[in-house]
DNA sequence: TTGTATGCGTTATCAT
DNA sequence: ATGATAACGCATACAA
């Protein structure tokens, strides 16, 4: 209810001295300072952060626009932008649940004047060209981009690396009936671990069997129904690799009603290393992802930009996927004691940054 | 880039005029209208948040202030404002990880100025005068609040009502040493859940035992621990009721690494409902709380505040919380068919809303 | 229906 | 070290 003019008042003094009290500058007495701050205090002045937004152009705050915020994904992306975020004195505006781009554009329409930069992830495949009309008005980084754009920053997880190592996994173990269940088609997470999926089949000198590659959605309905035509192979996989976790359980499920032991008569392996993947029976193998180093990056990705108040460089970043190793492809190596750190998890195949 | 004033001048209207027209007032010629749309798309000219605040004094945003985002129930909680807030077209600035009071309200000083009503969840037992502070200035509605505030409203979980429940569930089925891991000291959920257990026991006419009663953290690891404990203790109990479901997994382990069978030897329920619980083994029996509607709810009872720019009236609610029988307590009804909607579980014991 | 002018609460640029 | 005062970008009461 106080302003700084109702202190400035009491204090005896200008608003412009009382605007240098709350703004640390050196240039003003103890003494005044002092008083200023005790008036401050009794009237319970709190300062008015859209008021000096709109003077100083510059809010603090960054925005983040998400096609939605289901589950484990968004809450620990999340946690890393919020994370980065507060430890610059930055605020987070959120806005989720944009599938078309039209909505992409009106969530950053609303936020004009009310963050300095903004970091996107989009689903929609049409959304590209939202994003440019975006970027030419905020610093922008996007989030496992389904193309990169100029003058936007971007933060990756490694699909194709991650899915390659994954897959390599198998063979090594002596598989050479790799089936897969694939992701939805034209998401770019799902094709690139796709083709990480073909390339691995290729340096085993191994083809790819059509018959073998079974479309699915990342639900853990499509990955129970992909055992159907799984099974019925001729001849059948002896390992498969499951685009995502989700898919994986959904397969786990239907290999249990069928009676398949895993890994003995079936080895599967999974993507993303979701909670669940511990606590499953076997333990699932998937190739694990740091979501919360994925927000905080984009976070110290886009900062710099914001400070400096021009575009984002041409910053590409992809984060290493790794591959942890559990109970599910009947690897050499299955000790898993519970209690220990990293749920009894043998990591292997680390992948350095930026290296696909 | 553009302001107000640029499409004026390029539309040859005063800034009223466009005002008008960004605003939608119905006293503009249709035609002077469709020309300042049509420069404003030229200019690209997009309003400034900050700008229209100021004068309106309001801003369409909801501020969210929680102790930390870590997993499942941050995002619950979120999905739930968001869904809420988007509906009314309101904008959510987050601000989490806030343990100390100084930093509660450090948070909601900085917000002041963009966010029209708060939404707090405080972790911290001496937060409740800062909440107080905040109040003064803002509608706010607290969420598990451990006191009630007046002036503020409140959407809480059903702890007491819940865990009564589900250990009512346990003396039904027989069980006369029941035994209890408890949550952290100090923590409101933990106290209620407690204050459950021993009503239960008295509902059944069983006195409780303090042996049995194991101090927790609500970790996965106090949960493992607690196994020593509780196997040692001289009867035995045959059943367990831990505060949350984390700990039960921990117990989950422990009883199997000590090759216990469940339920056959312990039966054991948890509370949460966290997605892992369906997948565990046994599947686990626990309180189910609807997080989604705990953070819908809390912007359902904020909202009409804002509005009317008034405090928040003594609204307080309780969420019912509802027990998910599944298979670690060896509940007469034990089918669990996989795929079916809820995982297979069979809902019992649907307590109605303000319960409590 | 449209334009003029004032104020919203700050910061910042000048003087002093 | 401090005080006037002009922006900042917009909404609105009032005048036309």
């Amino acid at each position: 209810l106080a302003t700084i003019r109702d202190v400035a008042g009491a204090a005896g003094v200008s608003i412009a001295t009382v605007s240098r009290v709350f703004n640390g500058s050196t240039k003003v007495d103890r003494r005044t300072a002092g008083r200023v701050w005790q008036v401050a205090d009794e009237l319970d002045y709190w300062p008015n952060s859209a008021a000096r937004s709109l003077t100083t152009s510059r809010t603090s705050a960054l925005g983040v626009l998400l096609p939605d915020l289901h589950g484990e994904f968004f809450s620990e992306v999340m946690r890393g932008i919020d994370g980065a975020a507060r430890q610059e004195e930055f605020q987070i505006l959120i806005s989720s649940s944009h599938a078309l781009q039209e909505e992409v554009v009106a969530a950053a329409r609303s936020m004009r004047g009310r963050v300095d930069g903004l970091i996107i992830m989009a689903s929609d495949a049409g959304s590209i060209e939202a994003v440019e009309e975006i970027a030419r008005r905020f610093p922008v980084v996007l989030i496992n981009p389904r193309r990169e754009l100029a003058e936007c920053g971007s933060v990756a997880i490694a699909n194709f690396s991650g899915a390659r190592r994954a897959v390599a996994h198998l063979t090594r173990l002596g598989h050479r009936r790799i089936a897969m269940i694939k992701g939805p088609q034209g998401n770019v997470d799902a094709e690139e671990r796709h083709r990480g999926y073909r390339q691995a089949l290729q340096d085993a000198d191994l083809g790819f069997d059509p018959a073998l590659e079974i479309a699915g959605d990342f639900s853990e309905h499509s990955g129970y129904r992909a055992a159907g035509p799984l099974l019925a192979a001729e001849p059948g996989p002896t390992a498969v690799f499951a685009a995502n976790d989700n898919m994986a359980i959904g397969l786990l499920s239907a290999t249990a009603d069928a009676g398949l032991r895993i890994p003995q008569d079936l080895a599967i392996v999974g993507f993303d290393d979701i909670t669940i993947a511990r606590y499953l029976s076997p333990p699932l193998t998937t190739a694990h992802v740091d979501l919360h180093q994925l927000g905080r990056r984009a976070v110290e990705i886009l900062l710099p930009a914001v400070m400096s108040a021009e575009p984002v460089g041409d910053v590409r970043e992809v984060l290493p996927s790794v591959l942890v190793v559990r109970q599910s492809c009947g690897s050499v190596r299955q000790t898993e004691l519970f209690m220990s750190g990293q749920g009894g998890t043998h990591w292997i195949a680390n992948q350095g940054r930026r290296a696909e």
